[in-house]
DNA sequence: AAAAAAGTGTGATCAGGATCACACAAATGT
DNA sequence: ACATTTGTGTGATCCTGATCACACTTTTTT
């Protein structure tokens, strides 16, 4: 069954005995639709590998706006790592969208497993490369698309995420009021 | 003297047997302004160290419009990731804005650097991580700022690289016009 | 030293998208 | 089943920042 196995395995081999090892770092934690898995403010303690459920990640301006920085839905990594890596308290609220399951762990976790397994160290790169591959595309999308442009693009990266996200959370994540958003489809 | 022996111990110590063994994985070029150190089509086979001097990496739209990804400055790390990682044509520019040194090395080495020494993989990691965030905090003043706000932060952020780039450039990061950049402090 | 290229400031006009306002629809809670 | 909250479409208006145009300055090239 394991799902974390799985999902490590994508990137790197365990054998049955490193794994027995690596498991012990991850603890599993059950979340309802509308629950804070963090909120500015609190101590970024946690990251999370999401199991199932999306939930999304945003900055809350002073008129008391969203911005929403990423989806995550299956297999994806999360959290606010600027304050994680700092073990300072979080600028970022994390809520969830639909009923989830994750697994999370704590900085010293990551560090001992990087430090014990090379092999996780590797895997925690390559996530992370692969993260800041889709923000760079992300940022490059943001100065030079329509929104129109971006929309799509977001569908095309994204088709799971667009069928089951309301629109006026892509459009906060697009950078787009949601009226405009809807006129590029009705209009 | 050694500047790239420098720079990794701000990160991890270093024998010097082991610097030994890691220098050789790197080699030195120099640039004069205005030259291509990577272009649009070119395989992506190196990463950069600046050592010296100014670059800017760029995307270049279908009209002709560039939108800057980054500048590097002395001691920033350069690459089009995406490519690089896959070993793929590069989608941006790398232009050099001043006479620069920069120390270079392929996917090859850093792979080979990671998997001898634990440090090394464990200095990548942590220099992409900053990356990561850097580029998050980026995503986010494209969301929320106005290009008051944003180029004010570029400021803080970047002092000695606003006093050095041209305002043209600095507007093309943003993703404000020039226009209105200027406005900006004149007005 | 002269010529060309690159960068900057500033006015006038235009347009894309934000904002405001409202009606209706769908989902959620009790 | 009803009430409340959450999401969506669409019109009317407004405004920020883009675009166009040109003068002037600074830097680079020859």
């Amino acid at each position: 069954m394991d799902r974390l196995r799985n999902h490590i395995e994508e990137i790197v081999g365990l054998t049955d005995l490193e794994y027995e090892n690596v498991k012990t770092f991850f603890t599993l934690r059950r979340v309802k639709k509308n629950q804070y898995l963090q909120q500015e403010g609190d101590l970024a303690k946690y990251e999370f590998l999401v199991l199932s459920g999306i939930f999304r990640m945003f900055y809350l301006d002073e008129e008391g706006k969203e911005h929403i920085i990423q989806f995550a839905g299956q297999n994806w990594w999360m959290a606010d790592y600027q304050a994680y890596f700092n073990q300072k308290p979080a600028t970022l609220h994390i809520l969830c969208m639909a009923d989830a399951e994750v697994l999370y762990t704590t900085l010293e976790g990551r560090q001992t497993l990087s430090a014990n397994f090379h092999k996780m160290e590797h895997f925690f790169r390559v996530k992370l490369t692969n993260g800041y591959v889709a923000q760079q595309r992300r940022i490059v999308s943001l100065l030079s698309g329509t929104p129109q442009q971006r929309y799509e693009e977001f569908g095309q990266l994204y088709p799971q995420l667009i069928q089951k996200i309301p629109k006026k959370y892509i459009a906060e994540y697009l950078g787009v009021s949601r009226e405009t958003l809807s006129r590029l489809y009705s209009g």
